[in-house]
RNA sequence: GCGGCCAUAGCUCAGUUGGCAGAGCGUCGGCUUGUGGUGCCGGAUGUCACGGGUUCGAGCCCCGUUGGUCGCCCCA
């Protein structure tokens, strides 16, 4: 490596070749399915006003305080390149004045986000995710169906083996504060047992000492009350009828009082995909349901539910699942000596008229072509001689038979296709 | 933000107690001027990540920086 050579920044990385095939995969194969499930594809700015973010991730949330890209513009706004999806979303909700149309809408997106953090496996400072929303929607069918079409993505891409789907219920406002103040009871009494970390998770967020990694913590997590002994009725009943949507979906899944949401606002039903195969960053899909966000962002008061997914976190699964997309294969065009040129960019558009993909070496003699051809993995080689040309016809050879036969140039498109 | 490990050709990596910079793959050319892939022959490519220090002498030892990686934190 030549010495001070440019480098990408730290934490961002190039797309190119299989890199970028498997995370193409990832989109179209989402976009696809999500179009089956009724959604629709929104593109919000990725950078917006720091209000947008600052107000509804929670002021506490690390995300907010210390991994935003917030700079002031030109123009002396405070702008931020956006950490996740969905408050954009939600933004645009309010700005385009969609909360009075019609309701519920089912949103999917695609693109970069951005954080400030130590990139290690997983996890980059740009990174890329798809998620999906449905906006307006209070019934325990949406969490079931936002949740069944996430599942539904990740088993057509083929990486839903060894992922698991944990669910729980973060519950409604009352029952929510009844189990914090069990937790934090429950957790005092033990104080002294629990790593440094997590006695400063008691005081500013008691619920995140639950997915704490520590081993001394979690002797103590796993005799921890639950939220279900605290749930109000109506809490207990969204549950439920959430677990059998996702039954009658088809969706397997275990209940895991465990899951707790980094981001503030959420409420309700909280779920992860999970998988071993990722080290330290194992969530690969994860969401819930959002009931204050909408209304925090300046609408009326907006139910929601959706998730988000991390792309490279799932073209990692691609590629270890052996799944990388291959590219279509070429058919390459080979004029013999200059007079067979033009009538090699002739075939040339008419092979991609008819949605063939088709190739033409620059410059070089027959075997230079012959080499290229190989080199680009082309399937097919349509060589152009003199003698056949007057004829109307050319050379068809199969690449990876080795065999070759004469053709009507009239015949192509049809034979190819 | 914290701790461990790592950085040698385009890629994967060797490099002995500190003593001439290496291999495989890839790439380029030839064997073969109308036929690729597998074969044979040959060539090119490095401020040994960057900066400093120790030493007669540093890819190797020491310090710093940058980047990667694993874990913590956080989180998709």
């Amino acid at each position: 490596m030549a010495p001070n050579l440019l480098q990408p920044p730290r934490g961002t990385h190039d797309l190119i070749g299989e890199d970028f095939a498997r995370h193409h995969a990832v989109i179209d194969t989402a976009r696809r399915i999500a179009r089956l499930y009724g959604f629709a594809e929104w593109a919000t700015p990725i950078f917006e006003d720091t209000r947008v973010f600052g107000r509804t991730l929670g002021d506490t949330s690390d995300v907010v305080t210390k991994e935003m890209y917030t700079f002031e513009d030109r123009g002396g706004e405070s702008v931020t390149l956006r950490p996740e999806g969905t408050a954009g979303i939600c933004r645009a909700l309010v700005s385009n004045g969609l909360t009075q149309g019609m309701l519920p809408r089912k949103v999917f997106y695609a693109g970069p986000m951005f954080r400030y953090e130590r990139p290690q496996k997983g996890r980059q400072r740009q990174f890329h995710q798809i998620g999906m929303e449905v906006l307006g929607a209070a019934e325990p069918l949406s969490d079931a169906e936002v949740i069944a079409c996430g599942w539904h993505i990740q088993r057509e891409l083929g990486v839903d083996e060894g992922t698991v789907l944990e669910v729980n219920t973060l519950g409604d406002t009352p029952s929510r504060e009844a189990y914090r103040a069990a937790l934090v009871a429950y957790f005092s009494a033990h104080r002294e047992a629990l790593s440094p970390e997590s006695q400063v998770r008691l005081d500013k967020n008691p619920m995140r000492i639950l997915d704490s990694k520590e081993a001394q913590d979690r002797a103590l997590v796993a005799d921890a009350p639950t939220i279900f002994a605290h749930l109000t009725d109506e809490a207990r009943a969204f549950f439920d009828a959430v677990c059998s949507y996702l039954t009658g979906f088809g969706v397997p899944f275990r209940i895991n009082p465990r899951i707790v949401r980094g981001l503030d606002y959420y409420s309700h039903t909280a779920f992860e995909f999970v998988t071993e195969r990722l080290g330290a960053q194992g969530t690969v899909m994860a969401g819930g349901r959002y009931n204050g966000l909408v209304e925090s962002m300046g609408g009326p008061p907006t139910p929601a539910v959706g998730w988000a997914a991390g792309i490279e976190r799932l073209a990692m699964l691609l590629e270890a699942s052996g799944r990388t997309p291959a590219p279509p294969r070429a058919v390459a065009v080979i004029p013999v000596g200059d007079a067979a040129e033009g009538a090699a960019l002739e075939v040339l558009q008419a092979l991609r008229s008819a949605g063939i993909v088709a190739e033409i070496a620059y410059k070089g003699n027959l075997k230079r072509r012959m080499e290229r051809a190989n080199r680009i993995a082309a399937r097919y080689a349509v060589i152009l001689g003199d003698a056949e040309l007057t004829e109307g016809r050319a050379q068809l050879r199969d690449l990876d038979a080795g065999t070759q036969e004469s053709i009507l140039l009239a015949e192509l498109p049809a034979r190819l296709s």
